[in-house]
RNA sequence: GGAGGGGUACUCAAGCGGUCAACGAGGGCAGACUGUAAAUCUGCUGGCUAUGCCUACGUAGGUUCGAAUCCUACCCCCUCCA
């Protein structure tokens, strides 16, 4: 086994806070195996690997040999969590809770240990409890510490709305942390006072109050935003193979550490030498190789992998046509069709205006050859290779 | 209820009668270079079978040879006072 020294350098690279700053410390000199908990929205669970920072510290606790609760808060489900929010937000019904929980688990075991992780739903106990029991519950918090939060403090400072059933979401979360008997749990930054309110209602039950460890949000592909769908500088874990490995080359050298730190499995140490090896002369694209084939391989195997980081390699380094591209038949109504016409028509192009800009910076190829003439035109009867730019390709037949 | 400020392209943000398809920044795209779809540099960034035409500055009208710019009404945001 790991020394403790060590696994806590692991179980803490990336996080954000732990607290209080020695429990985890003190939990793993105990030697025995932890209840690590992280609970989960079941909202629409479409992951990026941004999400998967978190999931990642489940399975490194996984690896120390500890209990891994993926915890989805069906019932908290129906409050809607107003973490972040300005406003309430509709509860989901009981069938899109089941939908997303079932997505829930297909993706997350592309990185837990399917054995060793254990699912529930807080609805197991929350529905059984009864009104005496929520009001019970309800009396182990205060108003005034409800309003500290940020999210609150500022909606009742600006004098907007605050449901009396939105104190429920911390003070329910926090009791799942009791009914767990957790020892640790997990979460993003912006779900640390919900965490912080499981440790108070733990101790009021006679509980040790957990380990509270927070993952910030990771930034994007542009290296400045945090990464999100709307943004569109996210890479999805369901993306392709091809898509996910070029997406993860295009990241900065300077983004790149970041990513290694808190998405890659390899250890601290690894990394160390890693980087030690890119200041020495390393080419750093190699190092990115590395990363990009890692993630690439634990959403899809080592072979798709392989394949995609040849693929990059012959496209971007060589200038290859990609294996696969749109096949595309367009019809010309008097025998031929002006090229910007044609690029519009497959798709290359949003309009004959940004053909004619494209042909004008150099960015149009025919079959490989650069063309320079923005009225050319094209017989029917042809199929030929067109290219706009390094990455838009279609074949393209007229008739 | 009273007093002001503002709504401009993907985003932020200039412009306040013509030279405005609209400064600048970010983003995006392209080219060059390279160590890679990093970094850097340069260019482009409404549409149209196109050296011209059309549509666009919150919405609808109006003034004018000419409006993003002036006037009127309406819609929506924000700040201060009560």
């Amino acid at each position: 086994m790991t020394k403790i020294q060590d696994q806590i350098a692991e179980l803490e690279r990336g996080t954000d806070e732990v607290l209080p700053e020695d429990g985890l410390r003190a939990k793993l000199a105990k030697r025995k195996t932890l209840i690590v908990k992280a609970g989960f929205d079941p909202t629409a669970p479409d992951l990026h690997i941004g999400h998967t920072v978190l999931i990642n510290k489940m399975r490194q606790f996984q690896e120390f040999g500890h209990e891994v609760v993926f915890l989805i808060g069906d019932f908290t489900g129906m409050i809607g969590d107003p973490s972040g929010k300005n406003s309430t937000r509709p509860p989901l019904t009981e069938e899109e809770i089941k939908v997303n929980a079932a997505t829930y688990a297909t993706q997350i075991f592309k990185i837990l240990d399917r054995e060793k992780t254990r699912i529930e739903f807080n609805s197991n106990w929350m529905a059984k409890m009864d009104a005496a029991g929520l009001v019970k519950l309800a009396s182990h918090y205060t108003i005034a510490r409800m309003l500290e939060r940020d999210d609150f403090k500022k909606r009742y400072d600006n004098g907007q709305p605050i449901s009396v059933h939105e104190f429920l979401y911390p003070i329910v979360q926090g009791y799942d942390s009791v009914a767990l008997k957790a020892d640790v749990e997990l979460g993003g930054t912006d779900q640390k006072f919900n965490l912080l309110v499981g440790r108070k209602l733990q101790q009021n039950f006679g509980q040790e109050p957990q380990v509270v460890m927070t993952t910030p949000l990771l930034e994007g592909l542009d290296g400045v935003q945090k990464m999100s769908k709307s943004l569109g500088n996210y890479v999805g874990i369901t993306d392709a193979p091809a898509d996910m490995f070029g997406k993860l080359m295009s990241i900065s050298d300077d983004l790149m550490w970041r990513y290694f730190e808190v998405l890659s499995f390899r250890t601290l140490g690894d990394i160390a030498g890693l980087r030690k090896e890119v200041d020495d002369g390393m080419n750093p694209r190699d190092a990115k190789f590395e990363l990009a084939t890692e993630i690439v391989a634990r959403f899809h195997d080592a072979a798709q992998a392989a394949a995609a980081k040849v693929e990059f390699i012959a496209r971007f380094q060589q200038g290859a046509m990609p294996k696969d591209m749109p096949e595309v038949k367009l019809i010309a109504a008097d025998g031929r069709l002006g090229i910007a016409h044609l690029l519009k028509g497959a798709g290359l192009v949003s309009s004959t205006s940004e053909a004619f800009r494209m042909i004008k910076q150099g960015a149009v190829r025919i079959d490989g050859e650069r063309i320079e003439d923005r009225s050319l035109q094209i017989d029917s009867g042809s199929t030929c290779i067109y290219q706009v730019g390094r990455r838009r390709f279609a074949r393209v037949s007229i008739s």
